[in-house]
RNA sequence: GCGGUCGUGGCGAAGUGGUUAACGCACCGGAUUGUGGUUCCGGCAUUCGUGGGUUCAAUCCCCACCGGUCGCCCCA
């Protein structure tokens, strides 16, 4: 047998009208916030995600689907939004259009080669949104709002918002000459990794688990006294606006984020709930400022986020929340008879011409399995056709909740349940 | 990419180097002819992730691969 690859998933009847559910959700909040929706290619040019996602990072070293195509061009399964969208907004002089900045969400499978556990895999979905043009601090609030709203509005409580301000190019130059400084002293003591990352990111030794109680961790520079006037008034405003709106968030300076176009605002959504492994991270965005100019657009400031469906269910299911999914059906048909299940075939045709939900046997199932059948399916009503029926050209309709049946003359059929659907459904 | 752990029917889950691989749920059929969700009876894995090897004999032993899962790395 053929399995899926690995680190993918197939989504069954039962699961999809969750997916279902919740993408109908994103798209309502970003019809709320007036976001609109984009789809750019599920492949781009491999230098697309180089340049705009960063050469260092694990994404673009170790991650990336890349392959040749018969062309001989190196194209690569797109490992995150953002790139993409920049790209698009770049290529369709969306900067020209009157209204800015230019408000974008996607949502669409995402690649990257790891090794796959609970809340990882090779293929996953994201929902984000881009805000391009603006460096007003209140927008930096609007996507971290949409964001938090959508797990709001889902009924996820066990939430928790984490931001940080990784400054601008100066804040940051400074901070990571004074981090090389503080930390090359103890070079030694730290953990492999730890001396990689001194050369390559010095802003990761921060977040690093193996030597969080050495003491050199504890009086580490902070980001937060190397921020410019600029940067930290910039920080102080989005942290303003978040209090406006009742947002609750915690300050971590250590909060990094590992893609390389990220400045100022960062930010990520945790769960707490309990049962969630090593992932906690639902959603993560921040600003990059500078991306848009790097693929080749005109100086443009840019925010948004991107959140994992996955995970989202996950969390979902780690709280124990049922989403309303309505999966009754409004009526099935049982037939009795040669004849009888002629005149179904009709019957169910006109039913769902009008807009009613049905649904029939075609394994040739005896009279008390497709009971059961109706009864599995939740059907609202049953509606019985047999010889005796067909003869005074009349049809029974069960009501499956009260028990109650009636007869009723067949071309009346399509009014009558219409109306009792319509009284059912209150 | 590194380390640990696991892999028995649709799902959950026993089990043993050797004639018929428990059980529960689900499913299918039946309990006098056309009425579901309860009960009772019956049926339902030539087969134990895949491929090799050891053995007279392997689902149970060994190896490899595949896959899940946990931790690390990193992230959504």
């Amino acid at each position: 047998m053929i399995h899926l690859p690995r680190g993918t998933q197939d989504l069954l009847p039962g699961t999809t009208e969750k997916w279902q559910h919740v993408e109908a959700k994103f798209i309502e909040l970003c019809r709320n916030f007036n976001y609109q929706e984009i789809r750019t290619p599920i492949f781009e040019h491999t230098e697309l995600f180089q340049r705009g996602v960063g050469d260092t990072t694990d994404i673009v070293q170790k991650e990336m689907y890349t392959f040749q195509d018969r062309g001989d061009r190196t194209l690569t399964l797109r490992p995150e939004g953002t790139a993409s969208v920049v790209r698009s907004f770049v290529q369709n002089k969306l900067f020209g259009q009157a209204n800015q900045p230019q408000k974008l969400f996607y949502i669409g499978p995402m690649f990257r080669y790891e090794r796959p556990q609970q809340g990882r895999w090779r293929q996953f979905v994201q929902f984000g949104i881009e805000a391009l043009g603006s460096a007003d601090p209140a927008i930096d609030a609007e996507v971290i709002s949409l964001a938090m709203e959508i797990y709001k509005q889902l009924g996820l409580r066990s939430l928790k918002l984490v931001i940080n301000t990784l400054g601008d190019q100066t804040s940051r130059e400074n901070h990571r000459n004074a981090l090389v400084e503080h930390f090359e002293p103890h070079k030694e003591e730290l953990c492999s990794d730890c001396q990689v990352r001194l050369a390559q990111n010095p802003l990761r030794v921060l977040d690093c688990k193996k030597d969080r109680e050495h003491p050199a961790m504890k009086t580490a520079p902070s980001i937060l006294s190397y921020l410019t006037e600029e940067a930290d008034a910039y920080f102080t405003k989005v942290k303003a606006f978040l209090d406006i709106m009742d947002i609750s968030y915690h300050v971590d300076p250590n909060l990094v984020r590992g893609l390389d176009y990220y400045n100022h605002t960062a930010f990520e959504i945790m769960s707490d709930a309990e049962g969630f492994g090593a992932i906690t991270t639902l959603a993560g965005g921040g600003r990059y400022n500078g991306l848009v100019e790097e693929l080749g657009g005109p100086e443009t400031p840019g925010i948004g986020f991107a959140l994992s469906v996955e995970r989202l269910l996950m969390a979902l299911e780690a709280e124990n929340i049922e989403l309303p999914i309505d999966d009754a059906l409004d009526s099935y048909v049982i037939a009795m008879g040669e004849k009888a299940e002629l005149k179904t075939a009709e019957l169910v045709n006109q039913l769902r011409q009008a807009g009613i939900q049905v649904d029939k046997d075609y394994q040739g199932k005896k009279f008390k399995a497709q009971f059961k059948a109706a009864d599995r399916l939740k059907a609202k009503f049953v509606l019985i056709l047999g010889e005796n029926e067909l003869a005074e050209n009349k049809i029974e309709i069960k009501n499956m909740q009260t028990g109650e049946q009636v007869s009723i003359s067949l071309p009346d059929i399509v009014s009558y349940l219409t109306e009792q659907i319509k009284k059912g459904g209150q």
